[in-house]
DNA sequence: CTAACCTTGACACGATTCGTATCAGACCAT
DNA sequence: ATGGTCTGATACGAATCGTGTCAAGGTTAG
């Protein structure tokens, strides 16, 4: 069990309450980016295991200049995705990371074939079809 | 410890040997397909591990008409990239059957492409090349 | 028929992984 | 100055995985 935490697990970047101690903590919130304490509790997941994932390159927050983490809102849906990929595909980490990669590679190369087509837009657009069938064929939650 | 067995772990199939025991093996070898026992050999892997691979469905062996399980050479080399997956990259089995899983979805997508590109082979050359680009950064060993 | 090997199903073992947790000493932010 | 974060180490329970074993029965080759 974590030590006690006072009850506000809600704390959506998305609806800055004014209370005191909201405000506090938006400090660091400016344009959706959060301290590793508040990315915690918006994903409810210990900070360890980000600081975990992070050592193992699954994610890559910014830093302050004091090197405090940063997550944006981009790093915090993509830990909700390696959730999705941990919890309910029950991959290790091991299989996370492959997964990470292989659609990196699957968005990287949709991309350079999209680029090479450029004078074919009906062959753009039959890849652009096919690939996005591909995508969907991998069982993710949605918007990634 | 397994039963001891004989010390012949070298039985390949494409090196017949004439003794007894080979031609006794041999038996149920033809066209490069082995009972579960020989397969395990060959592999260097417990015939438990591939009764496993199947009940997950990671391997599907053929039947003789009394159930034995008989493993292709493409039964084997799949338990080698599954085998691959596992111990060199670290994934666990449900990524193992996830990573599968994409290739095949990979496979089908790039075919698919293919089909629809047929009238503009300046397309699915591009396709072509940058799909095997794709399979290339998956890390895999040789011959798949 | 017999001997050897296979079938399914169950159970268990050691090693490893993963999330969580804690501690230390140092640094950062207000 | 206080509270939160940093790195790095260590440790814990639960789950996973390969392996092993047992039982009761079926298949295959000779």
């Amino acid at each position: 069990m974590p030590p006690p935490r006072p009850e506000n697990t809600d704390l959506s970047p998305t609806q800055p309450a004014d209370t005191e101690e909201a405000d506090r903590d938006a400090v660091l919130e400016v344009q959706g980016v959060h301290i590793i304490s508040v990315a915690a509790r918006i994903l409810d997941m210990h900070p360890q295991t980000l600081r975990k994932y992070e050592r193992l390159g699954l994610i890559n927050p910014g830093r302050t200049i004091g090197m405090l983490r940063l997550y944006s809102t981009e790093d915090i849906r993509k830990v909700r995705l390696i959730r999705y990929l941990s919890d309910e595909l029950g991959l290790n980490l091991a299989g996370v990371q492959f997964a990470l990669a292989a659609f990196d590679n699957m968005s990287t190369i949709k991309q350079r074939i999209n680029g090479r087509l450029e004078g074919i837009p009906a062959a753009q657009q039959v890849v652009q079809e096919e690939m996005n069938l591909l995508f969907d064929s991998l069982n993710l939650p949605v918007g990634r």
